[in-house]
DNA sequence: TAGATATTAGTAGTAGATACTAAAACATCT
DNA sequence: AGATGTTTTAGTATCTACTACTAATATCTA
């Protein structure tokens, strides 16, 4: 049975850590009522690294996000992108985006994604999105990437139309066509 | 003139643990050509915090961000809820929900609440999204907190239409039609 | 040149580890 | 029950990037 308890613990701490990485070895030792050394063993056979290295990639993640796209925050990766043209990104999923009874990506995600590319897209400082009809048409499983493309279809004046459509490989999860609206910067001149 | 050098140095020093936090004391002391002991009186004058500390403060914000659109079933504070009739949320907007260069929040956090609580609504283990058509009425700013309400308009065997209205005061902000579709828990009998 | 300000040096102590050795507990097989 | 292997725990030395503190030296200014 020490086989098994290990293994499950093992499997637990990977995804505690993946979902947590802000818990010291000492925490998790508590948590799960093992000693600081059973944890050390348990993460070097893992590959987990430290506390402070965990904390330092979750930084340098959302440093490296935050810097590359300072002005058009995108969720997931923004890959191609032709102002006022076309743009291309590529999401990611895990399981940290399900329902909590299945392995099916929430909705929003797939629609923040396909929003967020749609916003990247309009050459202003900012663009709101006006009004949107999407269509889910197919369930999206954790672990799989959504590519996502969109497309300017309509320019009039601040008015921008653009039709997003999302893939798993070479099926159809998502389409949507938004209407999004280009803003002055609201203030400020550039800085 | 010591007493420019400093504050020129003090000053820089902010400036440039603002753009790039991962500098040691060492680094800091080595590319300002002063000792470390230098740099940590600095940094103490400056109330400045030490390198893993600021990791940490980088790391918990993007964990933040990343949480607002991820792990909880639902984005904001349910409310009030009669399944497959109406529900209520409640969510509180910060300013890590808006554009970089405003303080608009964007819309795939209002999309986010809307969609969740339409889905929670379902009176059934999982219900995924097929379709939805939405409009963003006035823009919600960082800070401003956005009641979701969502009414059940029809049911037909598993589709369900559902349709959410948001507010920030009496003002609203938001509206969508959405069809959503009840699953059986897929395979698992609830764990 | 005295006095103030700024800088540097150095020590003790801290958290949260790594790397390592060794003992104890437990499980398994015969 | 005894030998063997696995798992868990204990404990020590060492590391980094510090804080907190004392004290000496360098530099500037009046």
């Amino acid at each position: 049975m020490a086989k098994l308890r290990k293994r499950q613990r093992q499997e637990a701490l990977s995804e505690l850590l993946e979902r947590n990485p802000f818990l010291t070895d000492q925490e998790l030792a508590a948590r799960f009522g093992v000693s600081i050394q059973t944890i050390r063993l348990d993460r070097m056979e893992l590959g987990l690294p430290e506390l402070r290295e965990r904390l330092k990639q979750v930084a340098e993640q959302a440093y490296g996000r935050v810097k590359s796209v300072s002005s058009t925050d995108i969720i997931g990766d923004l890959i191609e992108i032709n102002l006022d043209e076309s743009a291309l990104s590529v999401l990611d999923t895990d399981s940290s985006m399900t329902f909590a009874a299945s392995e099916i990506v929430r909705g929003h995600h797939i629609f923040a994604q396909a929003n967020s590319l749609a916003a990247a897209l309009v050459d202003a400082p900012v663009a709101l999105t006006g009004s949107a009809q999407i269509k889910y048409l197919a369930p999206v499983y954790a672990g799989q990437r959504i590519v996502a493309k969109a497309k300017v279809t309509k320019i009039e004046g601040r008015k921008r139309l653009i039709k997003v459509r999302s893939y798993v490989g070479d099926k159809d999860v998502f389409v949507g066509d938004f209407t999004l609206f280009a803003l002055a910067n609201s203030s400020e001149d550039k800085r």
